[in-house]
DNA sequence: AAGCCGTGGCG
DNA sequence: TCGCCAAGGCT
C-alpha cells in the first residue's frame, strides 16, 4: 500500500500546472465561463451539472440547449408542468434526476427566494444534489474550496498517487488527496480542469502521459502503471430479460392515435410515458398474455436495449381492431403524427419504429 | 450499503 | 459484437 497524503509542498505545484494548462486548453462548453473569469450563472451550472451525471457532454448539449431555452431561471422552472419536463428529459435516461430537477427548482423558489444556497453543505440538502455536485456547483458557481470528486478524478487521482485500492474501497483516500490538493484560488477551474484532464488526456485507456501537465508529479507514470489504475472490482453479469409490449391503435378524428401509459413514478422509466407492457417478467418463452382479447398480431423481430443492471429483449404486439376503452389500461390516445413530442423513453421509441414499420408494410 | 437507475460511444 | 465506461444520487 501506498502512502496517498500528498506532500503539501507539491500539492501547489499540482493545481499550479494544472491550471496554467486550462488556461490555453479549456473546452468552450455552453455551461461554462472561460478560465478566470466570473462565474456562470448558478442556474446554468446546477443544470449542467446535474444532466452531466453519468452522462457524456455530448449528449447534454441538446437539453441544456432546449432547456435553458425553455425555462430561464428556477422560476420559469418550478412553474412547468411535470409532463412537460419528463418528456423534454425523454432520451437522456436516469429519468429520477428530472424528477429531482423538478422538486428541487421548486424548493429553491419556495424555500431560498429563487436562488440557490451559496454552499456545498446547503447544496447537499437540495433533491438530486449529492455530494459531487453540490461540491461542483459549489466550487464552480461560488469559488468555495471543495473537493470535486468524480470519476474523471478519481482516476486522474489514483494514477497521480499510485493509489492501488481498487475501487470503490479507494474512495476515501482519493478524496482526501483531492481535498489537499484543491487550491483556494480558482476552485471551480482546478475542478473543472482536472475533469477535463481525465475526460481527455488521462483516459481509461492509452493515456497521453508525454502531453499531461502533470507528468513529472505522478507516481503513477514514473511505475510505469497509469493504464492499470484505478484498479476496480469486478462488476456482475448482466441478466437477459423478456417483455412484451403492446402497439394498440385506433382511427381518430384527423389521424390515428395510439395509446399510452404514464408509468408509476419510481422504478424503471419512472414518470415517463410508454406503451402498455407486461413488466418484462415474461415466461422462457417470451410468453405473455395481452391486456385484452383482440386481434394481436406478434411483430417478427424485437427491441434490444441494455440497461445499467440487465439487458431486455421487447417483442411487440399490434392491434388496429376496435378497443372497448374500458378494457385499456390508464392511460391517453396519442396522434401518430405527434408521436415524438409524446417524450418515450428511448426502449419505447425503439418499440414504436418497430411498430410503425411493421403497420406501413400493410 | 449494495443494488437500482439509461443511454450511446468506443475499441 | 460486446463489454466497458461516463461531470452520481437515492434508498
Amino acid at each position: 500500500m501506498v502512502a496517498v497524503q500528498p506532500r503539501t509542498q507539491y500539492s501547489g505545484d499540482i493545481a499550479k500546472l494544472l491550471l496554467a494548462h486550462y488556461d490555453r486548453h479549456a473546452r468552450a462548453l455552453p455551461w461554462r465561463s472561460p478560465p478566470g473569469t466570473p462565474p456562470p450563472d448558478p442556474y446554468r451550472v446546477w443544470l449542467s451539472e446535474v444532466m452531466l451525471q453519468q452522462t457524456t457532454v455530448a449528449a447534454v448539449f441538446g437539453y441544456f440547449e432546449k432547456f435553458t431555452k425553455l425555462w430561464p431561471d428556477f422560476a420559469a422552472l418550478a412553474a412547468a408542468d411535470d409532463a412537460d419536463v419528463m418528456a423534454a428529459w425523454a432520451g437522456l435516461g436516469y429519468y429520477s434526476r428530472a424528477r429531482n430537477l423538478l422538486k428541487c427548482a421548486r424548493a429553491v423558489v419556495a424555500e431560498h427566494g429563487g436562488q440557490l444556497p451559496k454552499t456545498s453543505v446547503e447544496l447537499g440538502k437540495l433533491p438530486g444534489i449529492g455530494p459531487y455536485t453540490a461540491a461542483a456547483i459549489g466550487a464552480i458557481a461560488f469559488g468555495e474550496r471543495a473537493a470535486v470528486v468524480d470519476a474523471n478524478v478519481e482516476r486522474v487521482v489514483a494514477r497521480l498517487f499510485a493509489i492501488q485500492t481498487p475501487l470503490p474501497a479507494a474512495k476515501p483516500e482519493i478524496r482526501a488527496a483531492v481535498e489537499a490538493i484543491t487550491p483556494s484560488d480558482r476552485p471551480g477551474d482546478f475542478a473543472q480542469a482536472m475533469m477535463d484532464l481525465g475526460a481527455s488526456l488521462c483516459s481509461v485507456r492509452d493515456p497521453q502521459c508525454l502531453l499531461c501537465p502533470l507528468q513529472s508529479h505522478c507516481a503513477a507514470r514514473a511505475a510505469g502503471i497509469a493504464e492499470q489504475l484505478p484498479q476496480k472490482l469486478a462488476k456482475k453479469a448482466k441478466l437477459q430479460r423478456l417483455g412484451m409490449a403492446w402497439w394498440i391503435e385506433r382511427e381518430g378524428t384527423d389521424d390515428r392515435e395510439i395509446w399510452l401509459v404514464r408509468r408509476p413514478p419510481h422504478g424503471m422509466l419512472g414518470g415517463m410515458r410508454a406503451l402498455p407492457d407486461d413488466g418484462w417478467k415474461a415466461r422462457e418463452d417470451g410468453d405473455s398474455k395481452p391486456p385484452f382479447p383482440a386481434d394481436w398480431r406478434y411483430l417478427e423481430g424485437e427491441v434490444a436495449h441494455v440497461f445499467t443492471h440487465f439487458s431486455l429483449s421487447l417483442r411487440i404486439a399490434v392491434t388496429a381492431a376496435p378497443v372497448d376503452e374500458s378494457c385499456l389500461p390508464d392511460g391517453e390516445w396519442w396522434p401518430l403524427k405527434r408521436l415524438d413530442s409524446a417524450g418515450l423513453p428511448t426502449l419505447f421509441s425503439k418499440a414504436a419504429k418497430l411498430a410503425i414499420r411493421a403497420m406501413y408494410q400493410d
